[in-house]
DNA sequence: CCTAGTTACGTACACCGTACGTAGTGCGCT
DNA sequence: AGCGCACTACGTACGGTGTACGTAACTAGG
């Protein structure tokens, strides 16, 4: 019998069930979606075995019979959410298929604002996150470039999706916890960020904050937008990109 | 006197001595170093307030008189890290500077493997992260575009910078407390993603899978430098990008 | 000079991940 | 059929965490 934790394992490849034994009481879906329940109502850190294990109605080290560790609970919580994605049947439109999973993407994050902190971290591959890439790569079924490519596509537009949103929702998740609110956070921020900015130290960095200043608050949908065009339009070979 | 921590705060905007009171033992610098110290030697996870507090050869509650909360400490290190940054005269091509700031950032991240999971979380610009958005933005001088756009530019390239590092370090950060080596966890995961598009439910993934195989390791670099191109083409005039 | 605001730091608390041991359960093999 | 073993369940315990709070020493501003 080796001992606990000795080799590297990918929880994917755990069998559910092996037929020996009592019959499980919870199934990995049950675990994931307890722990997103959580997550989504008190914030990640909040996410502790001892309180999913109560979410679910069992002691704490029962849980460690389906997951081996804490972070192998995190990729179950990732690949759970990604069962939300909405997956369309492609239109032909490669581009604007794209868009459309970037918003959608966009907005799974904004429901659980976990997301993208978990996402820095770990991972591998679940069934759902492989479910998905197979679905963009389905899109870009009329793009003519090398599945490698292909590829490289969906990662950069995947990590545009994850930074920008992970940027937007920053704030909100950490002022969860706190007594004071986000826009307050936010106020006292742009303050500090304007002191620095009119020491001069800074002149092209003061100029784009004078810019932001005279034309309103930012329209962060509008940028994200913008961002995702650029990037899809780099690959485009009517734009002249190759290969 | 207020309660502790009842508003927001920015690390930045608390002087570092107040004059009142005995000399402060050490400076921010101090602490952000001995932090560094510790993350790049005993990996993120290593470095708590007691570590920190002994690594600097004070008493733990001592530190929070220097950092309200752990973190600030964060936000410390990834300015102190910040320090690091190159900086050149712009030599006037925005394009090969940009690219020169995207493998100078990486490998600034690269000796330091616990920044991008940092960076998910929070922040907060210190003085050296401004310090890197202007340079940013006087590299990109030359460029006939709004500041507002320029600083578009900068969040995606960074964003990307920071992803794509991020994928490449995050085996590594994690199996540096694990009994077996990267290569080794790297291999397990491999061969699960085989036996998943073995089964055949991913048809175009399966096609992906086996171009790479067929050409061989994937080389980091090239692919990294081929997404920084792309980013850097969506932007240039020349190429017809507008605005 | 005095006193209010600091620094320094020990103690204490609630909570964390998880190693380990034990008891009960039911499948697979002989 | 029945034995044994792998499995489930879970209580206890340990070493760690962030940090609230209280106290003593110190020093610049009024």
């Amino acid at each position: 019998m080796a001992a606990r934790g000795a080799e590297p394992e990918v929880i994917w490849s755990r069998p559910e069930r092996t037929g020996r034994g009592p019959r499980p009481t919870y199934s990995r879906a049950d675990i994931a979606a307890a722990a997103v329940r959580i997550a989504d109502a008190q914030g990640l850190e909040a996410v502790s075995m001892r309180h999913v294990a109560a979410e679910l109605g069992c002691g704490t080290m029962s849980l460690y019979n389906y997951v081996p560790r804490k972070e192998d609970l995190h990729e179950l919580m990732i690949d759970a959410v990604g069962a939300e994605h909405d997956i369309k049947e492609p239109s032909g439109d490669w581009r604007a298929d794209m868009i459309r999973n970037a918003h959608e993407t966009r907005a799974l994050m904004r429901r659980h604002p976990w997301v993208p902190r978990l996402m820095a971290g770990v991972y591998g591959f679940g069934p759902n996150t492989l479910r998905y890439l197979e679905h963009c790569l389905t899109c870009l079924e009329p793009l003519d470039l090398s599945y490698g490519t292909k590829m490289e596509l969906v990662a950069l537009l995947n990590g545009v999706v994850t930074t920008y949103t992970a940027n937007e929702l920053a704030t909100a998740e950490r002022t969860r916890s706190m007594p004071w609110s986000e826009e307050e956070e936010n106020a006292v921020r742009m303050a500090y960020l304007g002191s620095q900015v009119a020491t001069g130290a800074y002149p092209r960095l003061a100029a784009a904050f004078m810019e932001g200043a005279d034309s309103g608050p930012i329209d962060l949908e509008a940028v994200f937008e913008r961002a995702l065009g650029r990037v899809l339009d780099a690959y485009d070979p009517k734009r002249g990109a190759e290969r």
